[in-house]
RNA sequence: GUCCCCGUCGUCUAGCCCGGUCCAGGACACCUCCCUUUCACGGAGGUAACCAGGGUUCGAAUCCCUGCGGGGACGCCA
């Protein structure tokens, strides 16, 4: 049996999207699942559309997310180039190849004249596909109105059986020819459409399995009849389904900000993304057993194709979020540094310290940061529920008598956690607070919200002037 | 409008092909409790779904039909 092939093949129009990714991922995981190849295949050929920079970027995001690939414009391979624009000179054979084997034929309708056609059948109820105005020119009527307008080139689709394919994913899916109409395979600019380079390039770089998305299922019955036409090997399709956005709509319109370099800025893991990307769609089976967690090689192990569902998912960002979480506790301190941007890099004893103390609750890089915000002084001006908690009589209360006892106890004890902890617990004893009424003023005068790192080793990690000073301003606004 | 596809908890899904083991299992989120004299983390529970209607069958989430709902495509975009 030969080795399986597969792609991933962008348009460097953008950055790399979630349903990109998500693309790029299953072609990837099929590859590995299979021990076949992953190649990646830039499609530039349409100038206006491409984006400066964008190759790059998306080259950059796949390797970040590890998927790496074996064949591709920055590390060539046997069936290259792997840049459409490189290959104009193999669209333009297989035009002339196209021109013996099928009817072919130039067609000078300008875009005005094809959108009254659209609207005119549209009006009707019809489908809505080429008329055929140009299908009939005789060849030196063609040629004389050659010199003078420019055209396109169309494939005719003659009558016959229904286009069928048998996708991986949908199954038996097939088309009737009448509503395929012909279609435009070169533009008049010279240049081939997507329909016809990309089947080409998919037939002539040997891919075995094309996978991608839904989107392009009703293409592929027209690079059927190309590939027919040229008598090159059908690839096994799998259409892929949509990624829906959290409130129902489309991902990429609504939520602009979900690119693979954002979420990459926001802290989030790449092998967190990979795996619930893996699950958005697809699934090993019963996760009851499996649990959900798994990285890149055992989501390979485990892929199959066959698995994958025809519905389409919405994008959950909480999830993400707690996957994402998954992967980061199993980071070590070492290994956050090295994540950590710059500005964590000088990093403390004592930074160290309290970044171990936020870690747990951290679901990102990103949410570490929270302890800059632990280890500056607290400013209670933006928060409302920890003003709310601050302005209670049991808080004025319990801090007035916690500030005093504190000082005291330091002059005991200098160790803080202890000093403070007797505090706290002196002061709950004699106002008669227990639980939450006891801490929250402490933890908010402190830390200045609600939810943070533990108190007592956080205190340990400021020291007691600071813990004091802390104090006094918090009771100095509680009783304002 | 035409064609194609899809329809299990709010969301991601298991189960569907090969009807009974499913008064439908897991996960996220939410709620409760435990742990911690606090929040979080962790642990234990809970609320919550087979789109509707007809068939077929002793029996249907599972098979068939219709309706409804959702998505995709209909470009000299990819």
């Amino acid at each position: 049996m030969t080795q399986t092939r597969t792609r991933f093949a962008p348009s460097p129009s953008g950055f790399l999207h979630l349903g990109n990714a998500r693309t790029a991922l299953f072609a990837f995981l099929f590859a590995k699942h299979t021990g076949g190849r992953f190649i990646l295949r830039i499609e530039d050929t349409d100038l206006e559309r491409i984006v400066a920079g964008s190759e790059v970027g998306i080259l950059q995001d796949l390797k970040w997310l590890k998927l790496e690939w074996d064949e591709g414009p920055d590390r060539g391979g046997p069936l290259g180039p792997y840049r459409c624009s490189e290959r104009m000179h193999i669209y333009e054979a297989q035009l002339k190849r196209i021109q013996k084997e099928t009817r072919v034929y130039r067609c000078f309708c300008s875009p005005d004249q094809l959108d009254q056609d659209r609207k005119l059948l549209s009006s009707q109820k019809k489908v809505i596909k080429y008329v055929g105005r140009c299908l009939n020119l005789s060849e030196a009527q063609a040629t004389e109105k050659a010199k003078t307008t420019p055209y396109v080139w169309r494939m005719h689709v003659p009558e016959g059986a229904p286009v069928a394919i048998e996708d991986i994913v949908r199954g038996h899916v097939e088309m009737q020819r009448d509503v395929l109409g012909d279609f435009v395979i070169f533009r008049s600019t010279g240049v081939p459409v997507f329909l016809f380079q990309n089947a080409i390039d998919d037939a002539l770089q040997e891919m075995t399995h094309v996978i991608r998305g839904e989107d392009h299922l009703s293409n592929t019955f027209r690079q059927v009849l190309i590939y027919d036409a040229l008598k090159l090997k059908v690839p096994t399709f799998s259409h892929l389904p949509m990624i829906g956005a959290e409130d129902g709509g489309k991902l990429s319109k609504r939520l602009g900000s979900l690119s693979i370099k954002e979420l990459r800025e926001e802290g989030f893991l790449p092998q967190g993304i990979t795996n619930y990307l893996a699950l958005l769609g697809w699934s090993p089976g019963d996760t009851a057993v499996t649990g959900e967690k798994f990285n890149l090689e055992e989501l390979g192990k485990a892929f199959d194709l066959n698995r994958v569902h025809k519905g389409r998912a919405l994008f959950d960002f909480q999830k993400l979020r707690f996957l994402n979480q998954q992967h980061l506790h199993d980071l070590n301190l070492d290994q956050l540094l090295e994540l950590a941007p710059c500005k964590l890099l000088d990093w403390s004893a004592e930074w160290k310290s309290a970044i171990e103390l936020v870690k747990h609750d951290a679901a990102t890089v990103n949410d570490l940061y929270k302890v800059e915000s632990f280890l500056n002084k607290p400013s209670f001006d933006q928060n409302e529920a920890a003003q709310k908690i601050l302005k209670t009589d049991n808080a004025r209360k319990a801090l007035e008598m916690g500030i005093s006892e504190f000082k005291t106890k330091v002059h005991q004890n200098p160790a803080v956690e202890i000093s403070l902890k007797e505090s706290i617990q002196s002061v709950g004893k004699a106002i008669g607070l227990k639980g939450k009424d006891l801490f929250f003023p402490f933890r908010v005068a402190i830390t200045g919200v609600e939810a943070g790192p533990e108190l007592i080793p956080l205190a340990k990690i400021l020291g007691a002037p600071e813990v004091q000073s802390r104090l006094e301003k918090a009771f100095e606004y509680s009783k304002a």
